[in-house]
DNA sequence: CTGTTAGCGCCTTCAG
DNA sequence: CTGAAGGCGCTAACAG
């Protein structure tokens, strides 16, 4: 089994060459005539001949491998798209991810973060679980590292977060453009980029419409499905009550549901509703099918260690970047005409 | 950074002694004097030393490094928990885990496969997303290998499964606890073992309390929400309908709630619900919280490496193992007494 | 265009 | 109880 896997210098043996060219002919390296590559090619093929990466790495100082650290691996179920992103686009590049979670604790993330570095790592991918600024923890300075649903204030670090702001105009544009004028927001609570992001896009959809901000059709909650319940039904209360709603994420929009449901109002037709994460489990579930943004989970994924990539092979246009991703809009049956 | 990390040989210097005699102090392993090991331990912390687990790696063939393979990290929501029991398990045991996703596509597992062995893992978790039998890849054999929500026939393999007949019958004894007599199962139609197990379960605890077993109290479609409900209202039309449901799963357990709303029918108190997999999202928005057994996703992950290790270390209780693994109740508010 | 020769950082017999 | 020396499999100067 392993111990007797085939190395190199099996390789040029039967191919009667040296180890260099074999070495040379295999990584694409050194100035060798296509004719002994090919035939060095073929024969390792032959013969099974696999790379030993530890080897390569130890010699080469590139272990071929992205660390990824992230918070909370488990608690969101977003986190698996994010990881497919970021394994699929490794695996592109021949690189594979060794993982390690924090669970938003100080020592166990320097404890990973030491054990990403001892493994020799090329760089590693700095993850949260939502939307958050962070401080890079000391262990990784020095390190070529790419921020991911996350940021600082450094302009040396690239880093990738989804565009709040935006994905609230896409929301609050697909509820004007069905012709709605009173639309309710249902936020959030938390201090978070999130919470900022959505409600300046709400605004703006709204001023760009000569339409006036009312406050009355605002509230904030937790975003989970039992506060978004209350708030919801607080707002469909209102004398001269809201024809859609635009919520912050779907488990408020699941409370609006409910709401709805006890205040007796049919979905689309008497209370129209968009709202933000596209959670499928839940957005396909609800009965009709929840409209809503999508956040790019998986595009971030690869574009973090994409970008990495590029900052480890000293491509010309490395320059750390720090971007915003669009996110897109996706249809099911929640949203109607307004109601008369 | 990375380049002028001390060495093994700074300590040695540094502490007045071998090299040989740093490793041993650091491994344990040697005829030390107490006296020495600890001296050049605290010289070691001193210098900030960090091994180079390639080198060390490359030399003792072992990499301390676990090779995760699975179908589907992301599409399921449950991957997350898997992840992390694993990740922690692997940490307690200083090792840490390489992952790879293969997307059910047997080209990828190979090639996914082939860059674990390639990076010298120790030994590979194969897990599933879901309970299934696997035929092991040809690329695995001779690798130490556990297998993760995954069984096949061979003797001389470790896996762990959920005891999904265990968790049918402790969904039915609540419900039996409850009062209940006439209980409707909504089931699945995936030939897999969830569904064969989970029937038997039920139909078990049925016999042991004296019940005779009812056709028309079983529905089989497919285990999301819109089917389940399509199924529960079925059954919920019947003349003598049942007092209570247990559902194959989450989803199909919110497509009964959403049938019993349309009969018209409150729960818990007109008819009452259990299910598995409790998954959160679902099963604490709905309005009553939904009662329903855990999946032992985390445990599961734990486990495994857990196992891995054992084996890898040549544990003397180290033989391969089988095992079904115990799923919990987690109560909410689905279920009451049975009406009138 | 190809081969020789040193190590990468660590572990591990084998002597002292 | 401690040290010297060789080599894990591969890469990268540097010569030919």
């Amino acid at each position: 089994m392993m111990s007797k896997r085939v190395g190199i210098r099996e390789v040029a043996a039967a191919a009667g060459v040296s180890v260099t060219t074999v070495s040379h002919s295999l990584s694409g390296g050194g100035q060798l005539s296509d004719a002994t590559r090919e035939r060095v090619k073929s024969v390792a093929e032959g013969l099974n001949y696999t790379p030993n990466r530890l080897a390569s790495g130890l010699r080469s100082k590139r272990s071929q491998i992205i660390g990824f650290v992230s918070d909370e691996i488990s608690t969101t179920p977003y986190a698996g798209r994010v990881l497919l992103g970021a394994q699929e686009a490794a695996a592109a590049n021949d690189q594979v991810l060794m993982i390690v979670n924090t669970n938003s604790n100080d020592r166990l993330e320097n404890r990973g973060i030491d054990a990403l570095l001892q493994h020799s790592v090329d760089g590693i991918i700095y993850a949260r679980m939502y939307h958050q600024a962070v401080q890079l923890p000391e262990a990784l300075a020095g390190v070529p590292t790419v921020l991911l649903d996350a940021y600082t204030d450094r302009l040396d670090l690239s880093s990738v977060v989804p565009d709040e702001e935006g994905a609230a105009r896409t929301a609050m544009a697909h509820l004007l453009a069905a012709g709605h004028r009173r639309i309710g927001y249902l936020g959030n609570i938390d201090d978070i980029p999130a919470t900022h992001g959505r409600l300046a896009g709400y605004r703006a959809a709204l001023a760009e419409h000569g339409i006036a901000f009312d406050e009355s059709l605002v509230t904030v909650s937790e975003s989970m499905t039992a506060p978004g319940r209350a708030a919801a039904s607080r707002m469909l209360a209102q004398p001269d009550r809201p024809t859609a709603l635009f919520c912050f994420n779907d488990r408020i929009a699941m409370g609006a549901y409910q709401a709805a449901q006890l205040a007796g109002l049919a979905i689309p037709n008497d209370l129209s509703i968009v709202s933000i994460d596209n959670f499928e489990v839940l957005a396909d579930a609800l009965l009709p099918g929840l409209t809503s943004i999508a956040l790019p989970h998986y595009e971030m994924g690869r574009w973090a260690v994409e970008r990495l990539a590029a900052e480890l092979a000293g491509e010309a246009d490395a320059a750390p970047q720090q971007i915003q991703m669009p996110c897109p809009l996706v249809l099911r049956q929640s949203v109607g005409p307004p109601p008369h």
